[in-house]
RNA sequence: CUGCCCGUAGCUCAAUUGGAUAGAGCACCGGCCUUCUAAGCCGGGGGUUACAGGUUCGAUCCCUGUCGGGCAGGCCA
């Protein structure tokens, strides 16, 4: 059995087509895996489509295409049921024969032919003030999984991270450190509210202190409180307090990159690097790898973002109104027109946006898939508009949303305030609950839906938690063939026709089935498949493993059923790969 | 107020893109360890897919409205 099952039915109905209406040959065929056992292997909806076009009867059309199909050996039984369905129950040899195919192909089972498609996938992306969080996580292990499922079905990917390196966020992170370590140098000057409250600032001070000792001291808070307005009362919260508080950190900002010059640079560079250092080695450690990291400074260093904003000009999509530019995004579907240079000449985040898409464009992949997270979710007309304002087809970027993730401890919501200083990390889960929960609870949802984390549940030893139970099936296949002792290359010679039992013939299916699950996961950019995937071969194997014996006395059978455990064993290790969780031996 | 997403068993979620009798796990009840790992298995009850219409052979899925939840609506990122 060289090709997949569905490949051959798709071809032996598309000749039944050919041959009652060539007019139609072209007709899509859907071949889908009935959920109901009694429904066969397969079934098509071919005659309930061509109903309408050939103004016939559905079942009469089912029962024309069934005198038409080619005899296969495949087949071994085919029925007209319900409105006008084929169902095809194969022939037992048909589904075996997926377990060949898996010892042959290894860890390659399930891969897709090549495609040679560019696609990028550009996750997690967040801004190096701080540590990675609960909601990065979420990012991280969705764009991981999908990016490690796309290259499997045949894609060739690149990952990468967008470094906002350029922005006021990280001069409030360079300043914040630097008080710190002002502070440290017993400069006393008030901590501005709306500046990093994190611990890790301090740390990042009292590096820069031992590094470089008085090096960025010598100031008076006078100098640095300079031309600052004074704070407002914490307990004020209306709009005046608020402009309040955030010119008084942009005139520190200011008084910082005067005071220490050049050495401004390096503090920022610095607690830049550790920041970003630390959010490499976190998502690292989660096995979450990125081909590269893109840096939004690089873009206004190269003058692409001039570029940009230039070209959006010259195609008469840009107006000056209040002093600053305005990209009519309108025109392309937006609510509102958006500034892309401000009053007082900086470029707007969304100008560098547009300015990296551009690149992205100009480095010539066929799919450009962007994850955010769904706040993110009214940026999309305004980037996809610049993207046809700027003459290129917006239809090639796909941006995927992610969902909150809230984590619940003994039934209870777990804070994730950023603000507070109390917030979770994504190092604090991953120790928690360990890498391999992590990754897989993360992807047990579709992204778009809200996933409430269950801490307690990610970290039980017992059945209820899905992870083990997959885990644990990879085990018990292990530690079977350990017991068997023989060599697996014996297996390729197992007599497959022996397995016959309905838990068998399940299995063999679901193993058969595993190349168009890829195919789907893929497509739909939906990893969770993969999971849900996983539950049932497990399950399947479970249960049989409950019910018949491997290691039995008659050496064929014992072959065989051994044959078929390692095969389900390579397919559970497969695709937890995809998922970047791993496959114990043990247990 | 406006836009986008969501609403499926008591709880957490699927449902092969419009298919057949809507499926799992947990929780609840009852069984299975002298036999390859009980981190396992077998059996049982549980639903007007938020609600009301519409489109068609057929709707959890598409359209309209209502109700409920989330997120957005800066010359922030």
């Amino acid at each position: 059995m060289s090709a997949d099952s569905k490949v051959q039915l798709t071809a032996l109905l598309r000749a039944a087509l050919k041959s009652i209406a060539p007019e139609l040959a072209d007709t899509p065929i859907h071949l889908e895996r009935p959920k109901q056992a009694g429904h066969g292997d397969f079934a098509t909806n071919l005659a309930l489509q061509l109903a309408k076009p050939l103004r016939r009867r559905p079942r009469e059309l089912a029962e024309l295409l069934l005198a038409e199909l080619p005899r296969s050996p495949l087949v071994a039984a085919t029925e007209v049921a319900g409105a006008g369905f084929i169902n095809f129950t194969l022939a037992a040899d048909a589904k075996t024969a997926a377990v060949s195919r898996v010892l042959e192909r290894g860890a390659e089972f399930g891969r897709g032919a090549h495609t040679g498609t560019r696609v990028q996938i550009e996750f997690v992306s967040a801004n190096p003030t701080g540590p990675l969080h609960v909601g990065h996580g979420r990012g991280a292990a969705y764009g991981a999984s999908l990016a490690a499922v796309l290259d499997f079905a045949g894609s060739d990917v690149t990952r990468e991270y967008y470094i906002n390196d350029a922005g006021r966020q990280m001069d409030i992170l360079a300043l914040s450190t630097w008080l710190r370590y002002l502070a440290l140098h017993g400069v006393d000057i008030p901590f501005p509210p709306n500046a990093y409250q994190g611990d890790y600032v301090i740390d990042m001070a009292r590096a820069l202190r031992e590094g470089h000792q008085d090096r960025f001291a010598g100031f008076t808070a006078e100098q640095v409180l300079e031309g600052a307005p004074g704070l407002p009362i914490a307990e004020r919260k209306d709009d005046e307090a608020k402009t309040q508080r955030e010119d008084h950190l942009d005139m520190l900002i200011a008084n910082a990159k005067r005071l220490l010059g050049e050495d401004y640079h390096f503090v920022h560079g610095f607690a830049l690097n550790e920041q970003l250092g630390d959010g490499r080695d976190d998502l690292e450690e989660f096995g979450v790898h990125f081909d590269k990291w893109f840096s939004e400074k690089s873009l206004f260093d190269t003058g692409l973002v001039d570029r940009a904003v230039a070209e959006l000009e010259k195609r008469g999509h840009v107006y000056l109104q209040d002093g600053a530019k305005w990209f009519r995004s309108t025109a392309f579907g937006d609510e509102k027109d958006r500034v892309v240079q401000r009053e007082n000449g900086l470029y707007t985040y969304f100008a560098s946006d547009i300015a990296y898409h551009l690149n992205k464009y100009e480095r010539g992949y066929d799919r450009i898939i962007d994850i955010w997270g769904a706040d993110h979710h009214g940026y999309i007309p305004r980037v996809k508009g610049a993207i046809a304002a700027l003459g290129l087809p917006p239809e090639k970027l796909e941006v995927t949303l992610v969902q909150f993730a809230v984590l619940y401890r003994n039934g209870q919501k777990a804070s994730m305030s950023t603000r507070s200083g109390e917030f979770v990390t994504l190092r604090e889960l991953r120790r928690e609950v360990g890498n391999d929960a992590c990754r897989f609870f993360y992807v047990l949802r579709k992204s778009d839906q809200h996933l409430d984390f269950d801490l307690d549940l990610a970290k039980s030893q017992s059945n209820e938690n899905p992870v083990y139970y997959v885990q644990y099936a990879h085990a018990r296949v292990c530690s079977v063939l350990e017991q068997w002792g023989g060599d697996a290359a014996e297996l390729r010679a197992a007599q497959l026709d022996l397995l016959e039992n309905e838990r068998e013939l399940a299995l063999c299916a679901r193993l058969g089935s595993f190349p168009e699950l890829i195919q789907n996961a893929a497509a739909d950019y939906a990893p969770h498949q993969i999971a849900f995937y996983l539950k049932d071969l497990a399950a399947e194997f479970h249960s049989w493993y409950n019910a018949e014996r491997m290691l039995v006395d008659d050496p064929a059978l014992r072959l065989a059923r051994l044959a078929l455990a390692a095969a389900v064993r390579q397919v559970l290790a497969t695709a937890l790969a995809l998922l970047g969780v791993s496959a114990p031996q043990s247990m």
